[in-house]
DNA sequence: CCGCTACAGTCTGTTCATTGAACCTGCATC
DNA sequence: GATGCAGGTTCAATGAACAGACTGTAGCGG
């Protein structure tokens, strides 16, 4: 977690969970990779991290089973880091997580909304469908879109630009998109 | 959040919430506040923080409405951390990631069930009663009590000892409950 | 009155993570 | 040969977290 850097005598899962994904800056990292963020490159201009943090904050997101190192070009050898079936699970705390800080922590609104992909309904706070009904919709099939709370002219690097548009998660976006 | 001390640059509803309860330890009172602590003291043992990071915790808290201070007694005037209901909409995310951090960072299993108390349902992944239906039960009508993995001799403090027993969730523990 | 304990902090010195800038490597292109 | 890019590593300075001592108010026992 942030700073500490872990929570060893609390004898909790939450303190398990934050010791993976508690630190500064992890859990936006995680947030970039769904919405197909995949490149050193990328996550380094659209978060605006140090070099060294974000070197040591994907690695330990690796060692953690949450990322996957995917090479895309041998010569010279280049990774994107991709969501494993472990990471993918942690949409339902960062969807939890972003509802609540868009309803009471962000002032003019959410900054971004999601819907389900296939019917186009708004998920409702637990990430579920509420026209397609049954548990929370996985983030393949989410749709985001900017919200009423969007800041339009922040930060004008590819990424931000990617993001500012209708877009579902979990398709590239930033460099690895360009290059297909 | 931890360390930075925040995300300014961020255009995210994320970025918001993780300034709020993304520092170290903040999200662990929040929880500890969900299971029932009300008093510096009993934080402080039952966390094992220093006094002067939980003393900036708990003010940092009560600045963003997630917490609100509840004198118990005057002379010498003390108070109480309660929830507010802008804190209360945490048990979603909160729960979330525990049930993530007991999946798949937790060795032995979960440390602490979860279940609806009017009918006995153990929650799903959402929070959620399978047995009631509906969506996100609110923390008030739900029960903890120890999982798998929870270690038994650990801090033999009163509160941990409270917090091994079943309980429902906002039921106060600890010096406050013994002091009835 | 005196000493003891409890609670809720504040203060102090040390440790350690974060930050930003500079540097390094391997390769491709001009 | 020089330049640029992607993905790092190294470094000094900053500032937060830590452990422990200290403060202040009050109740209790003798």
């Amino acid at each position: 977690m942030a700073l500490g850097t872990d929570y060893e005598q609390q004898d909790c899962s939450l303190a398990r969970a934050l010791e993976v994904v508690g630190e500064r800056w992890s859990l936006l990292i995680v947030r970039d990779a769904f919405y197909g963020v995949q490149r050193f490159n990328d996550f380094l201009v659209h978060l605006g991290i140090p070099r060294a943090v974000l070197t040591s904050r994907l690695n330990a997101l690796v060692a953690a089973g949450v990322l996957r190192k995917e090479p895309y070009q041998q010569a010279p050898l280049r990774h994107g880091y991709l969501l494993t079936a472990v990471g993918l699970e942690l949409w339902t705390p960062v969807y939890a997580l972003a509802r609540w800080g868009g309803r009471h922590a962000a002032p003019g609104g959410p900054k971004r909304l999601f819907s389900h992909a296939p019917c186009g309904t708004d998920l409702d706070l637990a990430g579920a469908c509420p026209h397609c009904g049954g548990p929370a919709v996985p983030p393949g099939e989410v749709m985001m879109r900017p919200g009423p709370g969007a800041s339009p002219d922040v930060h004008p690097d590819a990424v931000s630009r990617a993001l500012a548009r209708p877009h579902r998660l979990l398709t590239p976006v930033g460099t690895a998109a360009e290059a297909r």
